[in-house]
This record gives structure tokens, C-alpha cells and sequence, in this order.
DNA sequence: ATTTAGGGTTTG
């Protein structure tokens, strides 16, 4: 709804009559005070479980003043958790708790969110079902990212894509979640794509095709773009919960390591190829280590989609619309025949790119007579 | 109605 504030500026609010909060700066937090603030994240790990009841989101703001404050953000559900999802991005937070260590979340916390790009959109994230937004939020999300551009807060390259990989350094990785399966107590293998194409030679991790998700195999072209990660221990349970193909992750403080590593799991062949890369998440959250799943209406999941999938549409052989009836309704469907099933070659599946659209088919093959 | 963690690279 929109309502007017006293200086009879428009304000966007999906709430009746709250009053406004102070928002402190970050060199006037007193000890023992409830606090809203805001802030440019300069450090901070995804969401992991605590020994206790929540999950734990860690993170480092700033501002103007400079000061570096750190605060800890407690809650059950993953999706109440700040939706940060790289250093630099804005941060806004109701009612902090300042134990004069940190800040903690407290009874009635909420949480805002905004990418940290000059110029960029001023968009709201959040999993509030109602929060105040108005022409000042913007006022301040826009001083905060121009004074954060001078101050270098951004890394100089958001993240990697595979094309990039530097063996054994760490990196942040987007990617799209094609399939996975579970190793053993405490790996999981999650095989992804960015749509780049790695330098070096990728090494495959071998499990029994009935334990993936997902496609058990790929074309031989598809495979040579598929990175094979391992992700160890405390992301386990977090990797249980990906789904394939329609979750796009960024992966945060992954290594590629040179194939050395011998085991169950990687074909012998392949350990002694020094030249392959094998990409692990290592159990633990130091330096952020985690994994997010990003939302589908992120800037940085278009862009994936744009370079994973960089096709016009086909030529069709034949194409066309019919309708279907089924049980309870009627429907029309678009039928299209590819080109490339009346050729030689035999695909089991195709990509086709409409738009911003994409799907994956299945061929379906007729018997022979 | 206030625990959890309190940043700082791996068993592989």
C-alpha cells in the first residue's frame, strides 16, 4: 500500500502505522542496547547449523565511521536467514542485541537486503512478509554502496568461472546443480556446470549409476564441462537438500586440486593424472565455506542461464499445436520435432532455449518392428 | 523468552 510520510514524500509500506526506526551508526552502538542498523558486509558465512536448535549466520558490517562490527544472526528456518550472497552486498537489520561483543538478533529481528553494485537496482530482499521501505532506505543503500566503492570493500572479481580456475586456490563458484549422489557418511557429490569451459582436464568421480540424481551420464561434449565436486561433512546434510537441475548454487571457498588423490571413488586411471582438477568443499565454515542456493530471480542466475545455455532456438522439421484432452481439463500443447532427430546422429536428450525459458527433454525412440 | 557462535582453509 502507499502511504505518506510527515515530509509528504511518497513511502512505499506493506505495514500500517510502524514507526520509524533509528538506524545507529556503527561508531554510537552502545553495550546492552537493542539496535537497528545498517551496514556493507565485508565478511560473512551462509547459514549453518549450530549445536543448538538454529542455524547460524556470521557476519562482519561496516560503514562511514569505519568501524567493523561483528554480528551473529540465530534463526530456525534457513529462509529468515539474511540473504547475503557475496561481500559488498547491503545490509539492513532490525532489533540487534549488543552483548558489547557483537551484535545478536533478538525478539522481533528482521532482516533487508540489497546488492552492493553502484548504479545498480535498489531491490529489496527479504523473507519479511512486511517491512518499510521508502525513498530515504534508498537514499541510504545508494551512500553506503558509493562510499563502499571507494573504500575497495568488493572483491575484484565476484566469482570464478570455471573457465578461471586457478589449481589450489580458493574461489566462490555460480553454477547449476545437474546431478548428484551420495558417496559415502561423508561425501556427497554434486556435479555442476557454469557453461564455461575449464582449461584443465576435469576428473570424474565414479559412483553406481542407481544412487544419482539426476542423469547417471551426460553427452561426452556435456561432460567436458561438468565439474565434480566433493563436499565433505557438516555440508552434507545441507547438499541433501539440493535439488538437480532447478537449483542454482553459489559454492563459496571451493578448491581445485590437482588429481593426486587416490581412493574410493576416483578411477585409478584418472588419480595418476596430475593434470586433472578435482574440486572439494572441505568440511568446516572457515573463510565462509557453504553453500547457497540462489533464487531464481537473481541477476547472477540470468547471466548463468545466458552463458549456460548460449543457442538460438532450432530449426524445426515440423512444428505445431494441439490439443490434449486429459481427466479434469483440456489443454493445448506445442509440439516441436527437431531437425537433429532426423539426422544421423542419436541424441538421448535435448536442450532447447526459449527466451529466457529452458528445458530439458527426453527423446523418445519408437521401437523397430 | 535469550542455547547455538564468538570468522581466519583440509582426514579427504
Amino acid at each position: 500500500m502507499l502511504t505518506f510520510s510527515r515530509r509528504a514524500s511518497p513511502q512505499v509500506s506493506r505495514k500500517n502505522k510502524a514507526p520509524k526506526p533509528t538506524y545507529i551508526r556503527l561508531d554510537e552502538l552502545k553495550a546492552g542496547t537493542v539496535v537497528c542498523v545498517y551496514g556493507v558486509v565485508v565478511f560473512f558465512k551462509p547459514p549453518f547449523r549450530s549445536r543448538g536448535t538454529d542455524f547460524c549466520s556470521s557476519l562482519k558490517i561496516t560503514d562511514q565511521s569505519n568501524q567493523k562490527i561483528r554480528c551473529n544472526v540465530f534463526c530456525e528456518k534457513l529462509e529468515d536467514h539474511p540473504k547475503i550472497f557475496q561481500i559488498g552486498d547491503i545490509i539492513r537489520m532490525h532489533r540487534l542485541f549488543n552483548d558489547s561483543i557483537m551484535l545478536v538478533n533478538t525478539f522481533g529481528f528482521s532482516a533487508v537486503t540489497f546488492n552492493g553494485v553502484v548504479g545498480g537496482p535498489v531491490e529489496p530482499r527479504t523473507s519479511s512478509r512486511s517491512f518499510n521501505f521508502d525513498q530515504e532506505d534508498v537514499r541510504t543503500v545508494e551512500k553506503l554502496r558509493s562510499w563502499a566503492a571507494g573504500e575497495a570493500i568488493l572483491p575484484p572479481v565476484p566469482t570464478i568461472p570455471l573457465s578461471a580456475i586457478q589449481p589450489k586456490a580458493y574461489f566462490d563458484l555460480t553454477c547449476q546443480l545437474l546431478a548428484k549422489a551420495p558417496v559415502d557418511t561423508t561425501r556427497t557429490l554434486l556435479r555442476v556446470w557454469d557453461g564455461t569451459r575449464c582449461p584443465h582436464k576435469l576428473l570424474k568421480v565414479m559412483v553406481k549409476p542407481d544412487v544419482m540424481e539426476g542423469p547417471s551420464s551426460f553427452s561426452a561434449e556435456k561432460e567436458t564441462l561438468i565439474a565434480d565436486i566433493l563436499v565433505y561433512d557438516n555440508h552434507v546434510e545441507f547438499a541433501r537438500q539440493l535439488k538437480v537441475r532447478s537449483h542454482f548454487l553459489r559454492i563459496y571457498n571451493l578448491r581445485a586440486l590437482p588429481g593426486s588423490s587416490k581412493g574410493p571413488g576416483l578411477t585409478s586411471s584418472q588419480a595418476e593424472e596430475v593434470d586433472h582438477l578435482a574440486f572439494h568443499l572441505h568440511g568446516g565454515t572457515a573463510y565462509g565455506r557453504g553453500i547457497r542456493v540462489l533464487p531464481e530471480n537473481s541477476p547472477d542466475v540470468q547471466e548463468l542461464k545466458r552463458t549456460s545455455a548460449p543457442c538460438s532456438p532450432p530449426p524445426w522439421a515440423l512444428s505445431g499445436q494441439a490439443a490434449v484432452p486429459l481427466a479434469s481439463s483440456r489443454r493445448t500443447l506445442s509440439i516441436h520435432l527437431s531437425t537433429h532427430l532426423v539426422c544421423q546422429c542419436k541424441p538421448k536428450e535435448l536442450l532447447f532455449v526459449m527466451g529466457k525459458e529452458r528445458a530439458v527433454f527426453p527423446v523418445i525412440t519408437p521401437h523397430s518392428p
